[in-house]
DNA sequence: AAGGCTGCCAACCGCATGTTA
DNA sequence: TTAACATGCGGTTGGCAGCCT
């Protein structure tokens, strides 16, 4: 048995909106707030929408403040680097650009920024845990299986974008990659390489974050995305606890974090992390790399400016938590 | 001129999560 | 504790406009 519909279809207008309704929508919400129950709001008004119709409608279009296409250049670097970083988390992305809703941002990034940046470039396969060669990425055609989701395809593709890259056959090897790439950096991908040659090796407790350092994590993502992506294809299953299990236990699926955690601990205690290439091109937003690379809590508070902020309840620190949350499950932390 | 193609974007859909009774 | 309801979110769709053949 499904879920019931949110309002009767039979009876709710569809399409886009008129000035009418706009009209109605605004002016109500202008005067009396939203009430807190976007469900009843419509009949309230005399509407024929479905209550997530006129919220949306609200967020996307009516609420002040709003911009619309033009994107700069600026913007551009921002959602680019966002969207590599943390994917496609088009609410917090908007959170970081005033005036700019997730609809919007989704709608330029698929129709524009993304092909402006990817260009016309084939897709890079990495290879399945059957390949001989543990690192190598091969050429294939665009609609073929593969074994990353297209979204960390494009984050990879795009991260290689950024680099310049020219090789594409060597993702850690190649100096090019990773050209500022720090000690920590070398250490787990030495770690988790080591691992790879080695499967005996044992699990062992991990690490930790602690919740106020959700924030750091965020820069943490990129590095072990690459990382993650590419040892997931050559170490067994039998080393990878499923993401429920890994919920339930404090253990790591990798033995890989546990060993440089003293490094890892000064790495994401330091604000000044240096050698972040995954966030190079922050600096050429306004010359300041930890303006951008470093959020307080409050500047990364995404009930600010984004679709959920306007009259949101939720804590400030609701979305940094879930993305600890996030990168835990995805790591298996 | 007309039909097809493509890009754009507003709006919808369904799922996940949060809230409340 | 739990079920029902509300909200938030990201993926997808559909219609329109402009371009191409």
């Amino acid at each position: 048995m499904g879920r019931a519909p949110c309002c009767d279809k039979e009876n709710v207008k569809r399409g886009p909106w008129s000035p009418e309704e706009d009209e109605k929508l605004k002016a109500y919400i202008e005067t009396f707030g939203t009430g807190n129950n976007w469900i009843a709001l419509p009949q309230k008004i005399g509407l024929k929408r479905c209550g997530k119709s006129c919220r949306l409608r609200w967020l996307n279009y009516l609420r002040p403040n709003i911009k619309h296409g033009g994107f700069s250049e600026e913007e551009d670097n921002i959602i680019c680097s966002l969207y590599i970083s943390i994917g496609s988390r088009w609410s917090i992305i908007a959170a970081q650009l005033p005036g700019r809703t997730d609809n919007d941002i989704k709608n330029y990034w698929n129709t524009k920024l993304k092909k402006k940046l990817l260009g016309k470039r084939k897709n890079y396969h990495i290879n399945s845990p059957s390949a001989s060669s543990s690192q190598d990425t091969k050429l294939v055609d665009a609609g073929e299986d593969n074994t990353l989701s297209n979204s960390a395809m494009e984050r990879l593709q795009l991260h290689m974008q950024l680099q310049n890259l020219q090789n594409p056959y060597s993702l850690f090897s190649n100096p090019a990659v990773w050209p500022k790439m720090n000690p920590l950096q070398e250490k787990m991908i030495q770690t988790l390489q080591s691992f790879n040659d080695n499967s005996n090796s044992l699990i062992q407790p991990t690490m930790i974050p602690q919740p106020g350092q959700a924030q750091n994590v965020q820069l943490f993502e990129p590095i072990m995305d690459q990382i993650m992506q590419t040892a997931s294809f050559n170490i067994p299953d039998s080393y990878v606890v499923p993401k429920s299990d890994a919920h339930q236990s404090n253990y790591l699926g990798v033995q890989s974090v546990s060993t440089f955690q003293p490094e890892l601990d000064e790495f994401i205690n330091n604000n000044n992390a240096v050698g972040m290439s995954e966030f190079d091109c922050f600096k050429e937003i306004d010359g300041s790399k930890d303006s951008i690379l470093w959020w307080p809590n409050d500047q990364f508070d995404t009930n600010s400016a984004s679709s959920s902020s306007w009259d949101s309840t939720s804590t400030p620190h609701h979305q940094s938590d879930q993305l600890y949350q996030d990168f835990a499950l995805r790591y298996n932390v």
